[in-house]
DNA sequence: TATAATGTTAGACT
DNA sequence: AAGTCTAACATTAT
């Protein structure tokens, strides 16, 4: 369900909450979710929230009390961060006031300005604390803008299709399958391009493409097609710019000609075969 | 009942 | 060896 524009929304509203919270509990209710001491977190605080791809990361301080000496274990308690990844359909929600727990409640932090809720039916996201001292690799992150010329050049050995390269993490961060059919449609790019394929011409349209798209889809708060919903359980409103995602059989909205639905390594790809060369 | 779903990854195959 | 593809994960909705 969330891809970046997704979690960049929560990010942004856990940034107005959390930082300098002090942890009071966490509770993982589903082990599947991953593992972590909470009675270790709790009295911890929280400095930061920053978002990782399509990770978000909750930056945990050294907490008041005791815990300097509590030698057995050894769950990093000082520094560490939190991840959150939602995969498919992790959700989070803020809750302000106790109430009963919605179904598919996986994992409940509580502070004492309120509750933060992951809320993940088919069980995929997870949940997982790393000591700060392991630092990960950068990422490329498509918000700030796609850099050209450094793409150009991972590309030109790349034969994949270019909505696959678009979608591979360890190349670049954040985009998933909604955005990824949004901007090659944007660009007038055929999906199934092999990679090595663009000239500087078209990964130029690319990256004006994600500029577009990217940003458009954080100030709308994300695509709520299904179930997605913002930190306060409130729908997006992305949907309303998508050209081709889910729109098989309408007409593309630049050209006139019939949305196509083809599927590229087991996912669904939408777009307009007139218009996308 | 069969299929598809906004993601990732281990293992198979080139 | 490195690049690419597929199946699997667990569950719900259509």
């Amino acid at each position: 369900m969330p891809e970046l524009p997704e979690v960049e929304t929560l990010c942004r509203q856990l940034k107005e909450i959390l930082p300098g919270g002090r942890i009071l509990s966490l509770h993982i209710l589903d082990p599947l979710l991953g593992r972590c001491d909470g009675r270790r977190l709790a009295g911890c605080t929280v400095e930061a929230v920053h978002r990782r791809g399509k990770s978000l990361c909750m930056e945990i301080g050294r907490g008041v009390q005791s815990s300097d000496q509590s030698a057995e274990g050894d769950l990093p308690v000082k520094g560490c961060v939190l991840e959150i990844h939602l995969r498919m359909t992790g959700r989070l929600l803020w809750r302000a006031a106790e109430e009963t727990l919605p179904s598919h409640t996986r994992l409940v932090i509580t502070f004492s300005t309120g509750m933060l809720l992951l809320i993940d039916p088919r069980r995929f996201a997870t949940f997982r604390a790393r000591p700060d001292s392991v630092v990960p690799p950068p990422l490329l992150d498509p918000l700030g803008g796609l850099p050209v010329r450094l793409l150009r050049q991972i590309a030109a050995t790349r034969r994949l299709p270019v909505k696959s390269f678009l979608m591979d993490q360890r190349c670049i961060a954040g985009i998933g399958n909604i955005y990824a059919c949004e901007i090659l449609h944007h660009a007038c790019l055929d999906p199934r391009r092999p990679t090595c394929s663009l000239s500087t011409q078209e990964w130029r349209k690319l990256a004006r493409a994600a500029a577009v798209i990217l940003p458009r889809a954080v100030t709308c708060r994300g695509t709520s097609i299904s179930d997605w919903r913002d930190l306060f359980g409130v729908r997006g409103g992305n949907q309303e710019h998508l050209e081709v995602y889910s729109r098989e059989g309408k007409p593309c909205r630049r050209c006139g000609g019939m949305v196509e639905r083809i599927k590229m390594s087991g996912r669904g790809t939408w777009f307009c075969p007139i218009c996308q060369k």
